[in-house]
RNA sequence: GCAGGAGUGGCGGAAUGGCAGACGCAUCAGACUCAAAAUCUGACGUGGGCAACCACGUGUGGGUUCAAGUCCCAUCUCCUGCACCA
């Protein structure tokens, strides 16, 4: 052994030579094919890197390096996604500048990141603090508020009592802060919005021509919520007015037996003096109002309601009275905030009216055996008939709607209407560190946006970060920065004091790497052009419906705005799944099982903990931690490093080898691609145990392997490459080709079956001809074969069966 | 409730409808050592048998097929989202 293996010295003797080599910059040289990969830019935290970290990290450095071997120009960046409240929490309580702060997390974790050895193009680093870089977020802000997408609304927003600060719905998981965790109240207060409503149909409809993992696209769709149906109009009995709901099934409207309306819907107040049960009306209001979100998802679904006395509804399709109620089921926020209710073919319907013992009309029968709406709603549309309903009788539940649909329209009582499910982001926080919204507020020229020119508007330097019990932005006490004048008419104006949601930096984060340093556009032209759209991109499931929802529509917006090239920004999307403790819970200080990726990488070395990470299952489940395993890992970079002491000086690969290293090859390349990065390992494992068993490996057959081996443990094979005399560096080296038809082994070991029951085995060559096989299998089973045979079954180079009565 | 995913040795996990358990961990035995660790070699699904071998075996119950972990139907359990969205 001339030398051990020691990660310490050879990790750190690669990254400074790769860094003054500047190994893995991505050029400008746009004639070459390119590939663009990208994980999600971290939170620079105070606690450091976490060993869930390196899983994405690692499963995509894997493909840029293997992309960069294979001649591409890759582009596999990194930057901080720094603002937000941790830091500014953690700023508060040390009293220290959240910029300052900010700077020491990014430092320690660059150097973490470092230290695993990542092809990350540092050159290219972006920080969304930055006034160079945010300079960019306000400029699409504006760009939206000139395009009328961001406007203000006085509304009730959630409101985290810890953060004290408002949140999207997005951010309010379970009744609570997603964040902090603490309870989320409803509170009144003018905000920022931004209409991704308005983008709902191009994000759903720009999933189509991407590749994304299946349950992304079904959560995004989930999550817009599209849904087609009908308004109808409803007269009140004697009153000019009419009650205009929302369905989706205007087919069932002569099922309709009552109305329920919102406890917050405008016409309880203005019909006040007609209502002769005020009292009970106001009680119940009260009673739906106190229940917090949290009472309102998690109590046992038991219908409430009052019923209106002294006003009636009148179906619109046959004239009918029906009576009006109130309940806490049906839901302002969403379609006209009152309904139709069809008890006989809706779930909810149904409940109510079993409670308050309402009449139920039932409209649709079934068509695969009978249906008894005494016990259940009827709700299945693929197998029912219209009955009771006059002129839809007879049709089936599709035609039937857009029947019906079409008569609302000639009679003028109804129209089509989709609704969505989505809101619109709310985009204002009542925080110091993040981006100023570039707007002023002047008393005759209304909100205007700052001039371009101004832009970056800084964060300016305050006395005190701590948020105000009153829901004002730290900012607002900056009388000084608070006051401007007009850009439109040169008066007294205000300054925006709420800052921008930690999303908005990290919604387009992804066009500054293209061209990080430009200081005319986010991004040149040709950069854009070249670069997008990314192809592949990896992230994780939480942010599904935040980031990734967000980014895409920033995306689509500046699609239109002849901003960027492409409708989608991200081509390819998967998400790795999470690493737990070794007890298989989550990883938490209060459980006392977090892995620090220092530790690992002192004791074992980047390379091991990088193979590991690699090796622990497959990529896109969760997987608890295993210091054994890390161990496992650990022994096999040894063997490898170890066939040092046996390797010959022959260039090619063996004969009894040749057959294997092809098909390890063809293994490793394709599982590389299929985020397979488990079985790629276990491959090459495979392959050593070979070399061992022999005791022999050759120089050609060591060159190929550390060449697949390389991506994922990229310092321990770039040594031996040096060590073994080869020319130039690894890391330039052609990826390993192989040939397809050397994968076959030319002679091959088959099992032999008697009715599907393996009896036996049978060496053959590849090409021997199904009679010989057949011949050959029968002779071999012998006495085994004692009746009549049916039926003989050769599947080449696998298997034969031999079918017997 | 709806949607998506998963149930395979002691453990993590492999298997284009074609010999279930690759690869790793743990365990046991042997080699080396005064000894231990490290390393190397071998065994390792369950039951029976000294053995060759036999039977059983991928959550459960059916089905399709020469052949099913894999396909179909039903069912149970667990995880992850969403959840009164009319």
């Amino acid at each position: 052994m001339e030398k051990m293996y020691s990660p310490k010295v050879i990790e750190k003797k690669w990254h400074k030579i790769w860094d003054a080599e500047k190994a893995f910059a991505a050029t400008e040289d746009y004639s070459k094919p390119k590939y663009y990969a990208l994980v999600e830019f971290p939170y620079p935290s105070g606690q450091g890197l976490h060993v869930g970290h390196p899983r994405p990290y690692t499963a995509l450095d894997i493909v840029a390096r293997k992309r960069r071997m294979q001649g591409y120009n890759v582009l596999y960046p990194m930057g901080w996604d720094a603002f937000g409240l941790p830091t500014e929490n953690y700023a508060i309580q040390n009293k220290i500048h959240p910029r300052i702060v900010t700077e020491n997390n990014v430092q320690r974790f660059k150097e973490q990141l470092q230290s695993l050895g990542y092809s990350f193009d540092w050159d290219r680093e972006i920080n969304t603090t930055d006034p160079d870089y945010y300079k960019w977020t306000q400029w699409i802000f504006m760009k939206l508020f000139k395009e009328g997408l961001a406007y203000k609304k006085e509304m009730p927003i959630n409101w985290c009592t810890s953060c004290k600060v408002g949140l999207a719905n997005e951010e309010v998981v379970n009744g609570v802060c997603e964040r902090c965790g603490s309870e989320v109240v409803r509170k009144v207060k003018s905000e920022w919005m931004l209409k991704i409503t308005e983008y709902a149909d191009k994000l759903i409809d720009g999933l189509n021509d991407v590749d994304y993992i299946e349950k992304v696209k079904v959560s995004q769709v989930n999550w817009i919520g599209r849904s087609e149906g009908a308004e109808v109009d409803f007269a009140l009995a004697g009153k000019e007015d009419k009650l205009r709901v929302y369905t989706t099934r205007p087919d069932t409207l002569f099922g309709a037996t009552y109305m329920v309306v919102s406890p917050e819907h405008p016409y309880i107040d203005k019909y006040q003096s007609e209502i002769s049960n005020w009292d009970e009306i106001i009680a119940y209001r009260e009673a739906a109002a106190k229940k917090s979100e949290f009472e309102r998802t998690e109590l046992v679904k038991e219908k409430t309601g009052v019923v209106l006395d002294g006003l009636k509804a009148i179906n619109p399709v046959n004239g009918k009275e029906i009576p009006i109620w109130i309940s806490d089921y049906v839901l302002m926020t969403y379609g006209t905030g009152a309904i139709m209710a069809v008890p006989a073919h809706d779930d909810r319907d149904w409940d109510f009216a079993k409670k308050f013992n309402l009449p139920m009309i039932q409209v649709v029968e079934g068509t695969e055996g009978a249906v008894d709406i005494n016990e259940a709603a009827f709700t299945d549309v693929a197998t029912g008939k219209l009955i009771n309903s006059d002129f839809l009788n007879g049709l089936e539940v599709t035609d039937a709607k857009e029947k019906m649909k079409e008569f609302l329209e000639e009679k003028g009582i109804g129209n089509r209407k989709v609704n969505y499910k989505l809101r619109d982001w709310v985009f204002s926080r009542q925080r110091y560190w993040g981006e100023p919204i570039p707007i002023v507020e002047c008393d005759k020229c209304g909100y205007v946006a700052i001039d371009e020119s101004e832009l970056p508007l800084m964060l300016p330097e305050v006395d005190s970060y701590m948020p105000t019990d009153n829901g004002e932005s730290p900012l607002a006490a900056m009388t000084d920065w608070v006051n401007t004048i007009c850009p439109c008419c040169g008066g007294p104006a205000k300054r925006e004091t709420d800052t921008m949601p930690q999303w908005a930096g990290s919604s387009w984060y992804f066009l500054r790497y293209t061209d990080p340093k430009n200081t005319e556009a986010l991004a040149s032209k040709e950069a854009l052009d070249y670069w997008l759209p990314i192809d592949w991109y990896n992230g994780g499931m939480e942010h599904t419906t935040l980031h990734l929802l967000y980014s895409r529509f920033w995306h689509k917006f500046l699609y239109d705005q002849k901003v960027v090239p492409t409708h989608e920004p991200y081509q390819k999307r998967t998400s790795h799944g999470m690493i737990l403790g070794e007890n298989g819970e989550k990883m938490s200080k209060s459980r006392g099982n977090v892995v620090n990726p220092d530790d690992i990488v002192n004791e074992f070395g980047a390379d091991t903990l990088r193979t590991y990470e690699m090796f622990i299952g497959a990529f896109e489940l969760s997987a608890s931690w295993s210091q054994d395993g890390v161990k496992g890992c650990r022994r096999f970079l040894d063997r490898v490093w170890k066939l040092m002491d046996i390797v010959s000086d022959e260039d090619g690969y063996s004969s009894d080898m040749e057959t294997k290293m092809h098909q390890t090859i063809k293994k490793v390349s394709n599982d590389f691609e299929n985020l397979k990065f488990n079985t790629a390992i276990a491959a090459m494992m495979a392959l050593i145990n070979d070399f061992y068993k022999k005791d022999s490996v050759t120089k050609g057959e060591l060159k190929t392997l550390i060449t697949l081996l390389n991506p994922v443990a990229p310092h321990m094979t770039e040594e031996m490459w040096e060590m073994l005399g080869f020319e130039g560096r690894l890391y330039q080296t052609a990826w390993p080709e192989y040939d397809e038809a050397k994968t076959v082994e030319s002679t091959v070991e088959i099992a032999v079956q008697i009715n599907g029951k393996t009896k036996t085995t049978l060496a053959i060559g590849k090409d021997d001809p199904k009679d010989d096989v057949i011949a050959k299998a029968k002779e071999a089973l012998g006495d085994k074969l004692n009746g009549t045979i049916v039926k003989e079954i050769y599947v080449p180079g696998r298997i034969v069966n031999i079918v017997q009565k």
